[in-house]
DNA sequence: CTTAGCTGGGAAAAGGTTTTCTCAAATAGG
DNA sequence: CCTATTTGAGAAAACCTTTTCCCAGCTAAG
């Protein structure tokens, strides 16, 4: 009889509470209420029901529990970093804390484009999601989209946030010291430091904590030298750093890994050996770079996944209705030890 | 009167259909009538109803307009691509491809784990996605998840796919065809091959492409050497390629950017140049990877981000009922010349 | 035997929208 | 002037689940 040119997959209708009731003879309501634990009825009535819930595979359709319950258990996560080098990790603890609770993350990269993310915040109303997390490529920029006066909670990680928001970022200042103490615990006394632009927050938080812990180990204070992101920016800098013929550093703290691993390469042209003659540290801990260095990367690594997951935390218990008091919440950076550091002399 | 303590931001209700239509002075139906389109009504009340929505802000609670439709206008992207290299652009293509039908995109990330494969999946049906990508890091591999059988479509986007499934790849040999014709075509003529491990589909594919296009243009054929992904293996083939005393190569075709890295490095450091004593091409395009060699690298593009808008659009298609052949579909790559591969000479 | 209280379970409303059906009024046709 | 048709708009059902209220029957207390 039918017609196999074209075999159309026919996907069955799902199988609703009605049915559930209708096949264990009773009202919609009590099978409701022996699915959920509540109401009243006999232990064999409920087992019954849940026997045929089980049996006919039922499963109850979020869309009407949230149309009800005015709470969708979703959540949507704005980005503007296209390559997901800080997003992604941030998504993985957001999404590792917020599985568990049957909610899930609606991802939407808006690029720089104020039109984008018009848009997609606007999806995100219409389809309820409880709560709005925003994250970037940088922590002292704005995504390109207003986030003010929502009709959801927001909350900012690693990225800009609005006046009175709830923000998590990485404690920089405190990852900086953790690299140059790290030096200092190691018997490093001209600890040199390479980083990025000077248009970006950091590279100054870094920069003062660097000064910081060098004053208060009675060290010499070189000024940071400010270039680039890049790899051919570390390696630049190693000129500028030993063309000089004196007070040669011993140590050099990078504010990214790819610095520091143009720093690595420069110096081994050179033909100085990391770390004996000097150590190197960078910053991110991309694993990806950190281990194809030779020798691998030691770098400070911001917690990308706990932040996630705070964020995540923080966000159901807003929607919960828990007050979350405003303010920029830095969580702590850990370093990642690995050979380019060196270790101590008894070590 | 109110207790100012702790300022808790009060979330306005939002306003629904029925209070347009209050407001407006018409029934809902006439309201929704007149905001779809649909019905007859005089153009001066539609006009009203309109300008009525507009002032109050009226947004359609998509949850209800779901339930009604049975159509959420939601996609699940599952994958198990943790840095989201591959992933990531594919994400990019899907959401350009459905942002502008208003579909939004669950990101899953599934890892290796079975558990967490079913978890997601679960969570996506019940809340009624439309249809589901999956998506992976290596071609040759499943997710750790069952999607056969499902009430909703599924489309496979850079990942293995169950039979009788919609399948979107790049086209592997393609592309290696494209880099090795390209050096042909430069006059190079002893052109290596160095590649991954040979557990991956995509190595034999790319090296057997390589050996036809040797053949054809009547060029010796030396034996892919197979080893790692990694920037080590490439420095390491070099020794291999360049220790025996003859027919060295003057050109060597890399199975990702990271060898290609390692192989540039390991030929400066014997004193040959790139690209004028040796051409190298790599296979991926990561621009982070291809813009940080010295000289900047020629890399196979596989077009992730056209993949992924195809795959969209694809499922799209079979969500609105439209059948599409199973299969697996084949999209082609692109080469992206940068200058390690040197140039024509007339160029 | 009467009344209060409990028990098991159902009816109905609610959530917000779309769509079909119905109906009164207005218009056209004869 | 009377009937047939069109027009404008509303009532109600449907989507699926949860929850509040209600009720009939039963038990225990007085």
């Amino acid at each position: 009889m039918a017609s196999d040119d074209q075999p159309v997959p026919v996907f069955p209708k799902p199988v609703t509470l009605r049915d559930v009731a209708a096949r264990a003879g009773v009202s919609v309501a009590t099978a409701s209420k022996a699915l959920n634990d509540q109401g009243r009825m006999t232990a064999e009535t409920r087992e019954r029901i849940r026997e045929t819930a089980r049996s006919l595979g039922f499963r109850p359709n979020s869309l009407a529990q949230s149309l009800l319950r005015r709470r969708s258990f979703t959540v949507g996560l704005l980005t503007n970093d296209t390559y997901g080098r800080f997003s992604l990790p941030l998504m993985s603890g957001i999404s590792d804390a917020l599985v568990d609770n049957g909610v899930s993350v609606f991802l939407c990269n808006v690029e720089e484009d104020p039109r984008l993310g018009q848009l997609h915040v606007e999806a995100m109303l219409d389809k309820r999601v409880d709560g709005i997390i925003a994250t970037g490529k940088r922590i002292d920029r704005h995504l390109p989209v207003d986030l003010a006066d929502l009709r959801v909670p927001v909350i900012y990680a690693f990225t800009q946030p609005d006046p009175d928001a709830v923000a998590f970022v990485s404690d920089d200042a405190g990852g900086a010291r953790l690299a140059v103490e790290h030096f200092c615990r190691l018997g490093r006394r001209r600890i040199a430091h390479v980083s990025g632009p000077a248009s970006f927050a950091v590279v100054h938080a870094r920069a003062q904590a660097y000064r910081d812990v060098l004053a208060e180990n009675g060290l010499p204070v070189t000024e940071p030298l400010l270039g680039s992101w890049s790899e051919a920016w570390g390696h630049e800098a190693v000129a500028h750093l030993f063309d000089g013929k004196r007070d040669r550093p011993d140590a050099v703290f990078c504010g990214n890994d790819q610095i520091a691993r143009g720093v690595i390469d420069a110096l081994r042209e050179r033909g100085l050996d990391v770390p004996g003659d000097v150590g190197v540290i960078g910053f991110d801990n991309w694993e990806i770079v950190a281990e194809a260095t030779r020798p691998p990367l030691t770098s400070v690594d911001m917690n990308l996944v706990a932040l996630g997951r705070e964020a995540g935390l923080t966000l159901l218990s807003l929607v919960g209705g828990q007050p979350a008091a405003p303010g920029i919440r830095q969580l702590p950076c850990r370093l990642v030890v690995r050979q380019s550091c060196g270790r101590l002399p008894d070590g």
